[in-house]
DNA sequence: TGGGATTTGTTCGTATGTATT
DNA sequence: GAATACATACGAACAAATCCC
């Protein structure tokens, strides 16, 4: 069950599927090869995680956070993510510190491909951040802002805006190694509003709405172990 | 269902459940007149809130928080919190401030009757706090982990240890009126380091475990509109 | 160790509510 | 505006795992 969840977040996450998007029990558990009963745990869970709409006797969809929403998202996320800097600054472990660094790698490497990965990385990066913390709560917590901020940008952010991220993440590790917590903090700070900045332009494309279709690449990567 | 998560967090808060009590679908559905389906779905829902612990083929129990997880959790809500006075000191309406001063009326005249109600009000307190932001997102982290400090609190807290909280609240009230930002912060800052702080002594009194009685007080309130 | 009672995991059928033609 | 198709809500029932004596 939470093999669908992870599909369904990451589909989100890389824009396979858009707000409003529709998400019925069926076609779902059929896509994924289980039946309603899993596909009903896993859209509860998702929308206790703010991903999804879950209105009485109507078909779940994906949710549609209000410009409100989206604004106080960022807020608290910047909050949270500021406390991991805190946590972190001066602590990182010589692997801690690659294995940001090969993430890093990972998004240049991913600057010319499709938009949906870069996306995907960036999101990584900050969730790796928050696990190091050694924090469930704190890991839990940015995890969840974090899909919601990476929801919210394919609603009201204009494409192509998250190329320039990659050098404030190295930035980011580089201030975390030094171990300067103000600095670092401020970096942070600086680089989410930098991102939620780009949440401006209200772009809203047309999209194909084919539900069997957008989920095809997510089906395998949930009976197996998907990343 | 939502009637029913809100009395066992309740019951949870006022201590009528203690961390490790156990929770059987079946029980919780007779006990609260649904079938096993919604109580079922409670659980859910009180598990991702991280009240609840759901084994797989096993009963489900009241959480357990472990030490470390009582330190983070108390870490990201002191956090959540400063965050929640930043956007609140001076611009606290008329209203809100007499709504906050009947609250910490409440606590005053409780502070003589039984401890549970004692917990409950002064977590209202900061509900209300965090409501009053209008942000939606802040104001379901607060109250998911201000349930959860109440839980851990019950874990690790010697009794009677919330008596003096209630002028730190009448302080808090009073900065946010005054404006002065960084004082409201510092004061809730240490506010909720010295709840945290009472997380010491670990008293593991032996408790009653007869989930009827238990409830029974908390049904009533589910079925019709429980505050 | 073993076996019975208990409890969960899951499916499926029916009823109810919603969208569409 | 009514009827049909569709999707969800809920509950009963069965199988498997666990607990307890």
């Amino acid at each position: 069950m939470g093999a669908i969840c992870q599909a369904l977040r990451r589909a989100i996450v890389e824009r396979a599927l858009a707000p409003g998007d529709r998400l019925p029990e069926d076609a779902l558990g059929e896509r994924f090869g289980v039946s309603r009963t899993i596909a009903r745990q896993a859209l509860g869970r998702l929308a206790g995680e703010g991903l999804v709409d879950l209105r009485r006797n109507r078909i779940a969809v994906v949710a549609t956070p209000s410009w409100e929403d989206a604004h106080d998202t960022f807020d608290v996320r910047i909050g949270l993510e500021r406390l991991v800097v805190r946590r972190l600054a001066g602590r990182l472990s010589a692997e801690q510190r690659q294995t940001l660094l090969d993430q890093i790698a990972r998004e240049e490497a991913a600057r010319n491909g499709p938009e949906a990965v870069s996306i995907r990385l960036a999101t990584e990066f900050h969730l790796m951040l928050a696990g190091m913390t050694g924090s469930a709560v704190l890991t839990r917590y940015v995890a969840e802002l974090g899909y919601r901020c990476a929801l919210i940008l394919s609603l009201y952010s204009r494409p192509h805006s998250s190329d320039c991220a990659v050098s404030e993440h190295r930035d980011i590790v580089a201030a975390l190694v030094e171990g300067d917590i103000e600095h670092a903090c401020a970096l942070m700070g600086h680089h989410l509003d930098a991102v939620a900045e780009r949440a401006r332009i209200v772009p809203q494309t047309p999209r194909e709405r084919d539900l069997g279709r957008l989920l095809a690449p997510y089906v395998e990567s949930a009976s197996g172990g998907g990343a």
